[in-house]
DNA sequence: GCAATATATACCGTCAAACGAATGTAGTGT
DNA sequence: ACACTACATTCGTTTGACGGTATATATTGC
């Protein structure tokens, strides 16, 4: 994966919003994500598809959910981007409260997971 | 500084690799970057102010030439994204050899100088 | 079959980013 | 003053990304 790719996909909010949430929970299905984010379904789902093409996130579905998760061979100096990305994230950001919404959700299809 | 600013400047690859080498090489005037990079000088110029608007570097003249760093106040997870990225692109990338060029570069106006 | 939910896709308008090329500015030396 | 080098800025154009909206697909249960 070329580096550019990987922070013109990190350049845009509501994708690294996702991302930084499936790094923290593990996995997590795209009505979580829309909740959590705020967004609007198409946008996420969209979102979520271009994370997928460039090989970010894997997906599985099971029944009606499509759980979406980083993906396992993700290279580790990729990895290691999201990671300081979140480090810094938590100290000050706008984002710093999306695990908050998520777990205020309500009828989560999923208990929550860790990574 | 906000995360999605910080990977909307790593998204662009002359940026990239100007940041790359002001890592690797501590500190480097405009022509230096113009020819490690191959890019045209008003280009590479273009994107150095980006670059310095957002706090990613600083600039200081020095007769005719201005060298450019990594912000010395820069956040300590923007310092990790860009230190994974370096790792990465070691391994496999097109940037790997932007040193090899700069090191060629005929009439530097500067001796190596490291961080 | 139908209805309901979750997710994905398609279409469209808009806006910002990037490039090429030309020009402008700053500093040095004669 | 001039010439030369290094760097910065402007302009015009084009391309691509994003959001809004509507619609399509998939799965489950009746």
């Amino acid at each position: 994966m070329r580096p550019t790719d990987l922070f013109a996909a990190l350049a845009n909010a509501t994708r690294l919003r996702c991302l930084l949430l499936l790094l923290r929970h593990g996995e997590l299905c795209v009505c979580e994500l829309t909740h959590a984010t705020g967004a609007l379904q198409p946008h996420v789902s969209r979102h979520l598809a271009q994370l997928r093409e460039l090989g970010l996130v894997s997906d599985r579905r099971e029944g009606l959910w499509v759980y979406y998760r980083i993906h396992p061979a993700l290279p580790a100096w990729a990895l290691h981007v999201l990671e300081a990305t979140a480090a810094g994230v938590r100290a000050q950001s706008p984002f710093a409260d999306d695990a908050e919404a998520l777990a205020q959700m309500p009828n989560r299809p999923s208990a929550p997971r860790c990574a």
